[in-house]
DNA sequence: CCGTATCCAAGCCGATACTG
DNA sequence: CAGTATCGGCTTGGATACGG
């Protein structure tokens, strides 16, 4: 039951926080759910180096250009990205993942691995509960 | 640069996957995000017993029946939650988490705990960002 | 007690058109 | 090129009322 205490662990520490805080970590959990945000830091991060808005808007395929610079903006208000704007005409932005946003994705890898390894449990589940 | 390999062994491993299992693990995580669904899960696992629907919705605050009931199948569905209903009356409902569900709890309290830890990198982020 | 059905307001997202 | 503005369809979720 040694797992157990690692989730016990977790909601202990979650008490701690303020209601503020509290908040803000549910909106950044929440996040990850957003398909754009997380496959645009992967992006980013695949690509190791700056990355302009057509080169990503390429990539993450089926996002339309408002819902991407919606994202990237959230992204950077967080922290997550960086954005420089290069004066030149035609103009030219440059995005790419901080530090921070790399290690956010570091903590998404385990889980993201285990769901993936676990997909077939949930297919199961599904068959079962649809058949009746 | 170990952490990076660890994002980069987690991109090769969800290239195997067919499109079908994809879109399983993506909507999986997506319910991570869906406050609700997990929040209902942790109560579950606090309660460590299975728990009637009248005593869920007390402990989610702010969820509405409609809501629950919608969170709750879709646990059912994916095998995360067994749902027992008892011939009485007035009728009976118990919820419990399955070990699926709960192995489901572990991979996200590292995460979660990583989050919350981070909570004031990212308010200062937003701060500077909306400073400007 | 538990769940479904209906209505309605709010938000998301793509498509399109336009600006520096 | 990299946005902003606007519209319209779609989904989400609360409130309420009702049925099993």
């Amino acid at each position: 039951m040694k797992n157990q205490m690692q989730w016990e662990e977790a909601k202990a520490f979650c008490e701690t926080l303020t209601a503020e805080e509290d908040a803000l970590t549910r909106e950044m959990v929440a996040r990850l759910a957003d398909k754009r945000s997380l496959w645009t830091m992967a992006v980013l991060a695949e690509a190791d180096a700056p990355l302009r808005f057509s080169r990503i808007i390429e990539q993450v395929k089926g996002v339309s250009q408002k819902s991407l610079t919606k994202s990237l903006r959230g992204l950077e208000r967080d922290g997550l990205v960086t954005r420089a704007v290069f004066a030149e005409v035609p103009s030219r932005v440059e995005y790419a993942l901080t530090l921070l946003g790399l290690e956010l994705l570091e903590q998404v890898a385990p889980l993201w691995m285990w769901v993936a390894g676990s997909v077939g449990a949930f297919y199961r589940a599904r068959r079962a509960f649809d058949r009746r």
